[in-house]
RNA sequence: GGACGGGUGGGUGAGUGGCUAAAACCAGCAGACUGUAAAUCUGCCGCUCCUUGCGGGCUACGGAGGUUCGAAUCCUCCCCCGUCCA
């Protein structure tokens, strides 16, 4: 999924989204609500319609900027109460507030509100995070299952398994929420700051408490060279901002490493980003005009930097999903590990 | 011919006796980015030496002299540039 936080994925329009393939947009609940505002959206027919956008969406909770805004919230059993950091205004969010905004909304997919630290944690704080996030997990799932009754919901809820790096911490929250039966699961606060083993640790661990038949959504990762080891685990759903914040920096993605297209090296490369990729950009531009883009601090650089690092994902799993076809993702998977890691020519 | 104002590292431009190899910004070079406070952030950015250290040497604020323990900073002359007056 890419990430479309303030509903749009920075540098894309929808149409070339969906001339890209996108079959889902991760939007998110804080940010929408904080501007324009999920009665606006509402008002204007719901996120799909507000946006242009005629696929899924999954919106987050607002969960992760417990994490991403530590310094301006405050968080409570009751919630999280946030200084905005766009007018300073202070904002309440609980689990029962987030179901509201996102209802208001209309995404496909809604989270539940959790609580996401940063790792390494103290076994204790990631006890109490988890405890919290259960809690909310609950309120929230009453909530939404009563907002359901009401009104006719054509979404669904998931919900996200905390517990920082410990396994049975990992284990409990998985088990205490597979008792609120949700449609969908997600494992949270994973790759943010803890080494990629240790991701694969925990995601393994809970994995396969959670059901096979249901999706299962490791968020907010990753990078592409761990794609296929998230699949071989069981994940089904991922997001991420790497690929469209990083290509708005300048770090551009192919089948053999990073291209930073604004190194010297490029000036005069008459090569594509990548030989090997058909998307529009790499039929198109060279390096030479791509580092000149970015040298010039021009707009285009951004858009087309994104339209080629998005089909980029879009295509690993497109290739993730073939190799599962034909048996042989674990040799795919240790094989663009070695591709990836070479380094562009 | 005269009167002012000014000449600083690739650029713009601070600095008016020591804490200055010289602020800041830009350019340049390299790096980071994982449920987006990110078109952001970080490091390097005179030359050179090595036992890589808050290390040594050299060169540097238009030019040449001078004052001073010490000068980008003060003095003298010269050369440029701008504005104005003749």
């Amino acid at each position: 999924m890419p990430v479309g936080t303030a509903a749009t994925v920075k540098g894309l329009s929808q149409s070339a989204l969906e001339d890209l393939g996108v079959q889902i947009l991760l939007c998110n609940t804080y940010h929408l609500f904080l501007r324009p505002g999920h009665e606006l959206i509402r008002q204007m027919g719901g996120l799909h319609e507000f946006m242009s956008w005629p696929r899924a969406i999954l919106t987050d909770s607002g969960g992760y900027q417990v994490f991403s805004l530590a310094k301006l919230r405050k968080i409570t059993d009751d919630g999280v109460r946030f200084r905005s950091h766009l007018d300073g205004s202070e904002q309440l969010l609980t689990p029962e507030k987030a179901v509201q905004i996102q209802v208001a909304l209309g995404s496909d997919i809604a989270m539940v509100l959790d609580e996401c630290i940063e790792t390494p944690a103290p076994r204790n704080q990631a006890q109490k995070a988890l405890e919290r996030t259960t809690k909310w997990a609950q309120r929230a799932r009453a909530f939404f299952l009563e907002q359901e009754k009401q009104n006719d919901l054509a979404q669904m809820q998931f919900g996200i398994v905390q517990g920082a790096t410990f396994a049975d911490l990992r284990r409990e929250s998985a088990r205490q929420l597979l008792e609120l039966d949700f449609p969908g699961y997600a494992v949270g606060g994973l790759a943010v700051g803890e080494p990629h083993e240790l991701t694969c640790e925990m995601a393994g661990e809970v994995i396969t408490l959670l059901p096979s038949d249901r999706p299962r959504y490791l968020m907010g990762v990753g990078k592409p060279e761990q794609l296929a080891d998230y699949v071989s685990l069981g994940i089904d759903m991922m997001d991420c901002v790497l690929p469209t914040r990083a290509a708005r920096h300048g770090c551009l993605y192919t089948g053999y490493g990073r291209v930073l297209i604004r190194n010297a090296r490029y000036a005069k490369d008459p090569r594509p980003i990548d030989e090997q990729c058909s998307c529009g950009v790499c039929t198109r531009y060279s390096r030479g005009y791509l580092r000149h883009l970015f040298s010039a601090d021009e707009l285009l650089a951004a858009i087309l930097g994104t339209h080629h690092n998005v089909h980029f994902y879009l295509d690993m799993m497109r290739q993730i999903r073939e190799a599962i076809a034909f048996g042989n993702l674990a040799k795919f998977s240790s094989d663009s590990h070695e591709r990836l890691a070479a380094g562009p020519s």
